[in-house]
DNA sequence: GGCGTGACTTGAA
DNA sequence: ATTCAAGCCACGC
């Protein structure tokens, strides 16, 4: 009836499951997301999930943008909280930016696989 | 039911 | 190296 736009948000549970099975001390970009979602490119979606998330379940944290930038810290309740967080899982943070990002980053189209 | 915005990504100038 | 532009889908008004 009339509009529905996605009746059930299973993107949005798509998106907390992959970001609650990210090992610790691992990382993963918006975009890597939506490509295991088969949402294309869309990556605005998955920060926009996390925006609709209940930031308590999920480690939206662990989640940057491709270049391994800390992007969505202002959003978090303390912006610093996402970086003391991804510091105290192991993962080294300087200036909004994760070192050995490559190293970290997790691949869920393929770790999951 | 249309317009703008958004925690992104990629490519080209 | 940088900046600009376009594409993407969902939500709010």
């Amino acid at each position: 009836m009339s509009k529905k736009t996605s009746g059930e948000p299973n993107f949005f549970e798509n998106v907390y499951e992959v970001c609650m099975l990210i090992p610790k001390g691992r990382v993963t970009s918006y975009g890597a997301i939506a490509r295991y979602l088969g949402t294309g490119m869309s990556a605005r979606m998955v920060g926009w999930a996390m925006n609709a998330t209940p930031n308590k379940k999920v480690p939206a944290h662990r989640v940057v943008n491709s270049q391994g930038l800390l992007t969505g810290k202002h959003h978090f309740k303390p912006p610093s909280a996402m970086e003391s967080r991804l510091r105290k899982e192991g993962v080294k943070v300087v200036k909004d930016k994760i070192v050995d990002f490559e190293k970290k980053f997790w691949d869920p189209s393929k770790e999951l696989l």
